[in-house]
DNA sequence: AGATGTACCATTTTT
DNA sequence: TGGTACATCT
């Protein structure tokens, strides 16, 4: 039977439809069995899965805690959060709206002894997991030169997105004459031993807890009556079997699961999503109604239109024809340059100039194939004084102090946390040699207990040598007085104690380096972070799970960041710069995965150009700097396949004759012919050479050498200069070229030191 | 323990 | 080229 959703029926939010088009009007109101969702980019797939969901609450269909939306990043899941609260005007807290590891973190709290574990487990993060191999490597005698602990958590990792326990991975799989299976064998003991798990056990518990336990997998199947999956085609093979084994009815029936998804953007395929789950839909779930949403609202015309030839030449899709109603806008520019510095100059003086046009810094974004890719154009905003933001660097809580800090409160909480022990003992220095910890580890795993329990048994023996002895019982005396007070004392509290009596931060004011400062700021901002959160554990889950970056700069900003990293994010002006073969499509992806790595490859690309809104400008160079020597660099091969009535070409002057094959038409589609594109990848003709001569034409006359020919003077701390833009201020620090500045209108930046000069020239400049 | 030397290597990254 | 992980020296 199916429940027509009418805005008179119950409390339904009567204008809750009114905005919706008839393709997304119709996936909001197939409630019952299953829909997938074919949400092209652009075309506001949120705002259906988040009425779809108040709309079954409140039509009745289910209570809250019936249904379950899925989704990847946590910012996703906030997203959702916010936006269902204020349909149905209530708050969230507590319904199974999250990402896949928090929802399969509470459920696992909750059984975690029917896999032998604690139910106040830890979770592992990256580092540890690394270590822990290492140590399982070494105690086999592995060379772990040729065989790095890296290569081996990463077949690991496969196997656990593939669903494989130890006891069930395949025989193919095993190779290595067997080394990874029993590394792998060896770690999940350790881990159950040490009461943790890591990232990918908190999915694949949840899949052998369904699968080994009847009672469990009828007690959910019951109490989730709709789930809602947001981004499917990002899904791995554990996250679809466990969908399937909730949503699937023992005689093969779907029940109600929504997944929204695009197939064109599944660009994870490197970390486990099988892109092949989304493919697959109708046939996993029989019956299922696929609804495609094609009205663009993000970008023009030519963008959109250009996004769509692109990723037409992919083979493995199910197919959308994005449309739009919006203007033709402008066409996407294509620039070829001479080299990476021109590139980097290219973008800083568009910048500048739709600045001056009156687009906010904010609605402009720098999107790179790989990280290192910002790097020159972080160093050209620098210089021209264009302020900007670098999405995906080093993580809070991934920071060492943060992590030493968290390490402490890790083995407060669960005592048998060798990791955490290891971490901390000697941090700061308590003088514990390789001699001492080989006796604590020996006696650990003689008596199969955790190391400091080892320690606690040892000083009741003569084993310590009496140095060591003392300073082990008083950290034993502290670490038993933190735990006695972990009841009585606020978390913050604690904290604030267990770094000051276990010497931390003093290591860190003892420490002169000029990051020290920083790092104790850090700590200062961990405990903030932490009163937000009741308790030690609430925090703890948080941290394992919730690995957020604090931002603060409230100032307009041009935003760099990889294709990854601008997922589900749009801008007016997109630039995407690096277009070269090798580089993009990266090498590595066609090498390791061939076909299916180019048309990962392709997807991002088409992810890129649909992230703009207004203009898309993609640009690409002739010469480029790689690992210091000067490679020719060929146009990628995505430019070929942009079609010539969506784009606009341009060529920095200087390049004819230059290019060689590679040069460019200045008008029209591309010069760079399909086969030639192609023959660059299979016969590596992508030669390194020596920097060839540079023409010396300048981009834009009389612009681009404006600021090198300024003369650098020699400034010290403390002297006071002027800056084009910023105005007055005085030097913090030097730092080589570049210097930080704090302005005397408040902010303190860091600057090419050539931008500035001294206070007393300031009329000259 | 801290400093210096050297060999190696080099996507995408969330949880 | 430049960062880093490990080894060896002082």
């Amino acid at each position: 039977m199916q429940h027509a959703l009418t805005p008179t029926q119950s409390d339904f939010e009567p204008n809750m439809l009114s905005g919706l088009n008839p393709a997304q009007r119709s996936a909001v109101e197939a409630v019952n069995g299953p829909v997938l969702v074919l949400a092209g980019a652009g075309t506001g797939k949120t705002r259906v899965l988040t009425t779809r969901l108040a709309a079954i609450l409140l039509n009745g269909l289910a209570s809250p805690f019936q249904i379950m939306a899925v989704t990847f990043t946590n910012k996703a899941a906030r997203e959702l959060q916010e936006r269902v609260s204020a349909l149905v005007g209530r708050p969230t807290e507590g319904w199974f709206l999250g990402t896949f590891h928090s929802l399969c973190t509470r459920i696992l709290r909750k059984h975690a002894e029917r896999v032998g574990l604690k139910q106040n487990f830890t979770i592992l993060d990256t580092d540890d997991q690394l270590r822990l191999i290492k140590q399982i490597l070494e105690a086999e005698n592995v060379d772990t030169k040729r065989t790095p602990a890296r290569a081996v958590l990463a077949v690991i990792e496969r196997w656990k997105d593939r669903g494989y326990t130890p006891d069930k991975v395949p025989a193919t799989e095993v190779t290595q004459s067997g080394l990874y299976l029993k590394v792998y064998q060896i770690y999940q003991e350790r881990l159950r031993t040490l009461n943790a798990c890591d990232f990918g056990d908190l999915l694949l518990y949840n899949l052998v807890l369904l699968q080994n336990n009847l009672d469990l997998l009828q007690e959910y199947q019951h109490r989730f009556r709709y789930i809602l999956v947001d981004e499917y085609q990002d899904t791995n093979v554990v996250q679809y079997l466990w969908l399937r084994l909730l949503m699937l009815t023992p005689d093969g029936q779907a029940r109600n699961i929504c997944c929204v998804g695009d197939e064109d953007q599944s660009i994870y395929g490197w970390r486990g999503a099988e892109i092949g789950n989304i493919l697959r839909f109708e046939q996993d779930f029989p019956g299922a109604k696929i609804i495609r949403l094609e009205e663009n609202y993000r970008s023009t015309g030519h963008i959109l239109g250009a996004a769509s030839a692109l990723i037409a030449h992919n083979r493995d899709r199910l197919g959308k024809t994005l449309w739009t109603t919006a203007s033709e806008g402008d066409r996407v520019r294509v620039q070829s340059l001479w080299d990476g510095e021109s590139e980097a100059r290219f973008v800083g003086d568009e910048v500048e100039s739709f600045q001056r046009r009156g687009m906010s810094l904010n609605h402009m974004a720098v999107l790179v194939r790989a990280g290192f890719q910002t790097r020159e154009f972080e160093e050209r905003f620098l210089k021209i004084g264009v302020p900007y933001r670098v999405i995906g660097g080093p993580r809070f809580y991934e920071r060492q102090e943060i992590r030493d800090a968290i390490a402490y409160l890790r083995i407060i909480l669960v005592p048998e946390d060798d990791l955490a022990f290891e971490r901390i003992i000697n941090v700061p220095k308590r003088g514990l040699g390789p001699a001492t910890m080989q006796q604590i580890t020996t006696h650990a795993r003689v008596n199969k207990i955790g190391m400091l329990e080892a320690v606690r048994q040892l000083l009741n023996t003569d084993a310590f040598k009496p140095k060591m002895r003392t300073t082990l019982q008083t950290f034993i005396r502290l670490y038993d007085m933190w735990c006695a007070q972990l009841q009585d004392l606020p978390h913050t509290d604690l904290t604030e104690r267990v770094l000051e009596e276990s010497g931390y931060i003093a290591m860190w004011q003892a420490e002169k380096t000029p990051d020290a400062p920083t790092r104790l700021e850090n700590l200062k901002e961990l405990i903030s972070a932490m009163s937000e959160f009741d308790n030690l554990q609430s925090f703890m889950e948080h941290v394992s799970l919730v690995m957020e970056k604090t931002s603060s700069a409230e100032q307009e900003q041009v935003t760099l960041m990889t294709l990854h990293a601008a997922k589900g994010l749009e801008f007016d002006l997109v630039f995407l710069p690096g277009w070269e073969e090798e580089i993009f499509p990266s090498r590595r992806s066609l090498e390791e995965n061939g076909m299916k790595g180019l048309e990962e490859e392709r997807r991002l690309a088409y992810v890129g150009i649909t992230r703009a809104r207004k203009h898309a400008i993609i640009s690409n160079v002739a010469n480029r700097l790689v690992y210091g020597s000067w490679t020719n660099a060929i146009p990628s091969r995505f430019i070929s396949e942009l079609p010539a009535q969506h784009i606009e070409t341009h060529a920095e002057a200087g390049m004819f004759g230059t290019m060689n094959r590679a040069s460019f038409n200045s008008r029209g589609t591309s010069a760079a012919p399909a086969e030639f594109a192609q023959s660059s990848v299979m016969s590596s003709s992508f030669g390194k050479s020596h920097y060839p001569a540079r023409p010396k034409t300048s981009f834009i006359e009389g612009r681009a050498e404006r600021i090198e020919d300024e003369p650098t003077y020699k400034f010290r701390k403390g002297d006071r200069v002027f800056h084009q833009k910023f105005g007055y201020g005085t030097i913090e620090l030097m730092d080589g070229p570049k210097i930080e500045v704090t302005f005397d209108m408040g902010d303190t930046k860091k600057i090419m030191a050539e931008f500035v000069v001294p206070e007393s020239l300031a009329g000259e400049f």
